[in-house]
DNA sequence: TCAAGATTGATGCAAGTGCATTGGCTGGGG
DNA sequence: CCCCAGCCAATGCACTTGCATCAATCTTGA
């Protein structure tokens, strides 16, 4: 039951580790210089702007980002608070609410998406031919479905991600 | 200069960042649940451990384990606190000091190997051929090492990492 | 030899996160 | 019909992180 893990799975554990942090804080590095907020702003606009009506429900919201329920509440402060999304009252469930992006927030993630296509493109695009980049999709998908019983995924297209 | 990323670059970088936090979090969880501190701990430990004499500049730390230097500094606080390592001054430069495994700190660091193991083997091994995740650490190692021209990588063994 | 600059490590402060709990509301069973 | 288990969202609190900065010490070079 407790086998231990073959040098070849430890080895791609720490590379897995490794390589996402510094993947990923040299993207952030780059939102950031260009002067725009965390990825994870960039994720919820991204969320809204392709909802239907351009509004979800915070519950929806958070299974889609994949975080906690006080960190989505929390985020959603904050997107208000900047003035890119607003919060509407639910009608047909007085509990919830409706999160609706603002125009400024359509804009805002827009322009997000050019600085952020282009990091990804200096630091994933630039280093991976497309079939090499389609080998490690395909080997990180069979890391992450089969854990708990999500359906395959609706698939996503420019899906900005994180 | 600011091509756009190919779909196949941009879902990599998708399931880059949701795989392994995904991964991570599941391992982190398994270790706390069996009552163990957090994983950087455990790197911290096992760097110590394998240094020459159980002792390290935090410097030296900083740059094995990829973290700030305020970040290693109160890491090395808190097990102090702990009892699982000690700060010596450093004859040589007494700007610097030298940071010491203790007895207890080397248990933690191997009681905490039997749980890490189980938990790579149950997230990762078991879901990967050795090959594949040998071609999986192959094709992470392209995306990394590249970034800042940081030498080959001395090798790791037992890597436990982060 | 001495001043300027670099390096080592710590820390104050603001902001973010995890955890537990609360308060409001819904819907279904007795 | 009413009550209670369950769901939705917010929040208080402790802790962690990031950033800037500091003090002490070392090194370099004129």
């Amino acid at each position: 039951m407790k086998r231990k893990p073959s040098p070849e799975a430890t080895e791609a554990w720490s590379r897995l580790m490794r390589v996402q942090s510094r993947v990923l804080s040299a993207v952030e590095q780059d939102l950031k210089k260009a002067g725009f907020p965390p990825l994870a702003w960039y994720d919820a606009l991204f969320e809204l702007s392709r909802a239907e009506g351009g509004e979800m429900r915070p519950v929806e919201l958070e299974r889609q980002m994949l975080i906690p329920q006080y960190s989505t509440s929390r985020l959603i402060d904050r997107l208000v608070e900047e003035g890119l999304a607003v919060r509407r009252e639910c009608k047909r469930d007085k509990r919830g609410q409706y999160v609706e992006i603002t125009p400024a927030g359509r804009e805002l993630q827009k322009s997000m998406w050019n600085a952020y296509a282009a990091a990804i493109e200096r630091h994933i695009g630039s280093k991976l031919s497309d079939a090499d980049a389609a080998t490690l999709s395909g080997l990180l998908d069979r890391l992450g479905c089969s854990c708990d019983g999500a359906p395959p995924a609706p698939l996503r297209d420019a899906a900005p991600v994180r």
